[in-house]
DNA sequence: GTCTATATCTCGATAGAC
DNA sequence: GTCTATCGAGATATAGAC
């Protein structure tokens, strides 16, 4: 790795704690330069501009940062106890969701996207491929006759609405909230018993 | 009121108009003022410093901009068509929080919310009213044996969730997005579908 | 490519007159 | 209470040397 290929890559370092920390207005080019330490220039010759730096980093840190679910999501259509994959599905779902610098980055994409809207896109299309993986799964538990799931897509929305959706919501609005013992367990079984119970096949 | 009422209300509308579009940092007290016709001192003799006149105007939009759905939710409990009921209920909720200056005003907070955690918490508390409407309205259901619901807070979360919430998440994230003819009532029916067919008597 | 140094501007906040 | 005028700090961005 060349000289500048190093500094850039600290700069991008730099940039995404700056801006996750104080977002995109209050985090300064100065601070991002001096934590990178590399001086201020540097960083224009990298990027062009504060919003292209913005753009970039935090986009690259979106993509970079999801989490395949995929392989998960492939051991519940053919699992013995299908209540209890997908309990371990969306538990472990929750749990990554839920980490503090995912909702911190979550807080900042929302709090940017009326002026960044490109940035709710990525968000989306990266959060899209984790309900994919479920609509796979859903699609194939219908043909085999265990659930009865007309329109999969609906359905995942509103398992993860009921499960991921609701812990979330808890932690966007209260960061430092703590699940009581169990309490977050409850949530996701809770959800997954009332999806069985309304898809189970009559 | 007196001249110096006026001054008052002008800031807080012109402060809150600057804040929603530009978030906390990018607001400036010089736009605020030159928005209110005011000039700065003004601004400062009755708001102290920039963080108090967030935290107040934005705290106080929050509480006043609060539609009680109340009146609405008292009526699901008696209706002669529940499921007609819940939708007609929850199609209001998702009508008031899908506007656009909802919307906005949502993501000011969420992306703030780390710098103003005592925003988070109004915002909490404000929502939760619309929770304990429905919460009411079920504790009723339950004990005429309608529905079965053992734990009515619970399950409340859970429709919400789906309806409200999934609805919400969308534009949170994809302001632009329109919805085509008639997805958001299938959203809202499917949802109430699910709860009732979950928690139906047995 | 990367630096030092700087241009230019706007920020939050206030002194002092009225 | 409200204004004009201004302070000092810190913002984005760049010129020019190496």
């Amino acid at each position: 790795m060349s000289a500048s290929e190093r500094k850039r890559a600290a700069i991008t370092e730099a940039a995404i704690g700056e801006f996750v920390q104080r977002g995109y207005a209050g985090a300064s080019v100065d601070a991002i330069a001096a934590r990178a330490r590399v001086s201020k220039p540097t960083v224009y010759s990298h990027f062009g501009n504060k919003e292209r730096l913005f753009l970039t980093v935090i986009g690259g840190y979106l993509r970079e940062g999801y989490t395949d679910l995929g392989p998960l999501a492939d051991r519940i259509a053919g699992a013995p106890d299908l209540r209890a994959a997908l309990i371990d599905f969306l538990g472990t779902w929750v749990e990554v969701v839920l980490r503090e610098d995912s909702m911190t980055l979550r807080r900042l994409v929302i709090g940017e996207v009326d002026r960044f809207p490109q940035l709710g896109q990525v968000w989306a299309q990266v959060n899209g491929a984790g309900d994919e993986a479920l609509v796979h799964a859903l699609t194939g538990l219908h043909q085999r006759g265990v659930l009865e799931v007309t329109s999969p897509r609906s359905a995942v929305r509103q398992l993860t609405a009921m499960t991921v959706g609701a812990a979330q919501l808890i932690r966007t609005f209260r960061p430092a909230y703590e699940f009581a013992e169990g309490e977050l367990e409850e949530l996701v079984s809770s959800g997954v018993d009332v999806f069985l119970t309304a898809y189970a096949r009559r």
